[in-house]
DNA sequence: TTTTGAGTTGTTCGA
DNA sequence: GTCGAACAACTCAAA
């Protein structure tokens, strides 16, 4: 009798996880357990109720899953090492499995758990399971890690038909049930925030925004993916942090669009799937360069003298600077704990370039309110945004926040989302206020927005602050 | 070893 | 308003 004991962590689901299948296949009876972390929920700087919202709605999604298959998901909180050291002496479980995870405070963790089970004689499997393919498979030809997207993803697609289909469920769970563990109460946690995110958590809600996606937007993704206004993205984001859909099922599903002779538009497929691409080659920075967790990727980069301005780091976080785009994504991302991809970059960019804040500041905010953050990802975009990570762009790049308006959100219906207290202005002036206030206040004044009262004067210049940021950067 | 081609998502300037 | 060139001349990865 082999009794094994799955360790869910960020894989919240029962179809194609690697961890458990293993499990199944090699153990009589399976004990699965979720451990809320204490060293996480008391101390843990990054902590975002939306995100633990999320997570709860998909562990009852997990926990209903379980139960039908009448098998019990055991809770319990505390530290994960002394919670597993409980549960197996209390079981006799023989073996424990989880899937892997590359952050360094889990790596840590799980070393430690590692090293403590295996010297009592328990087994250890930690499977691959997060991404498509390993980090530690993808070289270049001289052996050396890739630090530039385009070649890595070009050796990425060469094994990306290797990519194994999703394991079929099986039919069966044998379970050692044992009396459960009363679920935490994170409840009060959620209820204080503010936040009212747009997703669902639980796999049953992933694969509804899945099939979804795929039966139609994955076409226009292409062209529509920028426009914030538009519903064009997956939405998928938080899902794929929990693991409450499998990444092989997306590239299985995506391998056989691209097969179809009469697949509509494979640019926007292929579009799609080179943002997992990213989503593999931020996962791989990390895995490779876990140092970018506290600092620059580029060493030349790590001093940069930033001002810091707090009161400018307050307008910033509250979306009160004065420029409606960033506001907007600001304030979207305080409403919902999820803000589009564009304005991700236009407010980071922003925060770095404009207020000349260090970027760190902005990405631990990032990790507070997002409902899908993750580090490897986050740190990522902001390294890019700030210009210290992997970027191999020559020229220093700095975002217009009015030409990124008048590009993307062309007649302001996302700005008039978000500040509805610009929403009587006219479609040219929404983009930059302030500019039409300089002309005639009274002007401004007929549309409903009195500059300083509805809403505020720009907090900086523009012009000005690029100059700045271009001599704080040394370019 | 040296050379060659290319790099997510840009902006500004001046014609 | 639109368009092409300049930005500044790096670094990576493959040939």
């Amino acid at each position: 009798m082999k009794r094994s004991i799955v360790w869910h962590r960020r894989d919240l689901r029962l179809h194609d996880n690697t961890a458990l299948n293993q499990a199944l296949k090699s153990s009589d009876e399976i004990i699965p357990i979720f451990i809320f972390d204490d060293d996480i929920l008391n101390q843990r700087q990054d902590f975002s109720p939306a995100c633990v919202r999320f997570m709860l709605e998909s562990l009852e999604d997990l926990e209903q899953a379980y139960l039908k298959k009448s098998v019990l998901l055991v809770f319990d909180r505390g530290k994960p090492l002394e919670v597993l050291c409980k549960l197996q002496e209390e079981t006799g479980a023989s073996a424990i499995f989880f899937n892997e995870d590359y952050e360094s405070y889990a790596h840590k963790r799980d070393t430690a758990v590692s090293e403590h089970f295996k010297s009592k004689g328990v087994e250890v499997h930690a499977s691959f399971d997060q991404l498509g393919i390993h980090p530690k498979h993808i070289r270049t030809q001289q052996n050396n890690v890739y630090t530039v997207f385009t070649p890595f993803k070009k050796t990425w697609l060469n094994s990306f038909n290797g990519i194994p289909s999703p394991e079929p469920f099986p039919k069966d769970i044998k379970s050692h049930n044992i009396k459960r563990i009363q679920l935490p109460m994170l409840e009060d946690i959620c209820k204080a925030s503010s936040v009212e995110p747009e997703i669902s958590g639980g796999a049953g809600a992933a694969a509804a925004l899945w099939q979804a996606f795929l039966a139609e937007r994955i076409y226009h993704y292409k062209t529509q993916r920028d426009f914030p206004g538009l519903n064009a993205t997956s939405r998928l984001s938080a899902h794929l942090r929990f693991g409450t859909i499998s990444i092989r099922q997306l590239f299985t599903d995506i391998k056989s669009l691209l097969e179809e002779k009469t697949s509509k538009d494979k640019e926007g497929v292929e579009t799609f799937l080179s943002e997992l691409i990213w989503r593999e080659f931020y996962f791989y920075i990390l895995y490779h360069f876990p140092q970018v967790e506290f600092g620059s990727f580029k060493p030349e980069l790590a001093g940069i003298n930033w001002e810091n301005n707090p009161a400018f780091f307050e307008a910033w976080k509250a979306g009160q600077t004065g420029y409606p785009i960033v506001d907007a994504g600001m304030r979207q991302l305080n409403q919902t704990g999820w803000t589009h991809n564009r304005l991700r970059m236009i407010v980071a960019s922003f925060l770095c370039k404009d207020l000349l804040i260090d970027w760190r500041w902005g990405e631990l905010f990032f990790m507070q309110r997002l409902i899908d953050g993750d580090l490897a990802l986050n740190n990522g975009g902001w390294q890019w945004a700030a210009s210290t990570g992997t970027d191999a762009q020559p020229y220093f790049r700095i975002f217009n926040p009015e030409l990124q308006s008048k590009k993307f959100d062309p007649n302001g219906s996302f700005i008039r989302q978000f500040v509805p207290e610009l929403a009587g202005l006219p479609d040219k002036y929404i983009h930059n206020p302030y500019s039409v206030y300089q002309k005639s206040p009274l002007m401004l004044e007929s549309c409903g927005v009195k500059l300083g009262k509805d809403y505020p004067f720009p907090i900086v210049d523009h012009k000005i602050q690029r100059e700045k940021a271009l001599k704080m950067y040394k370019l």
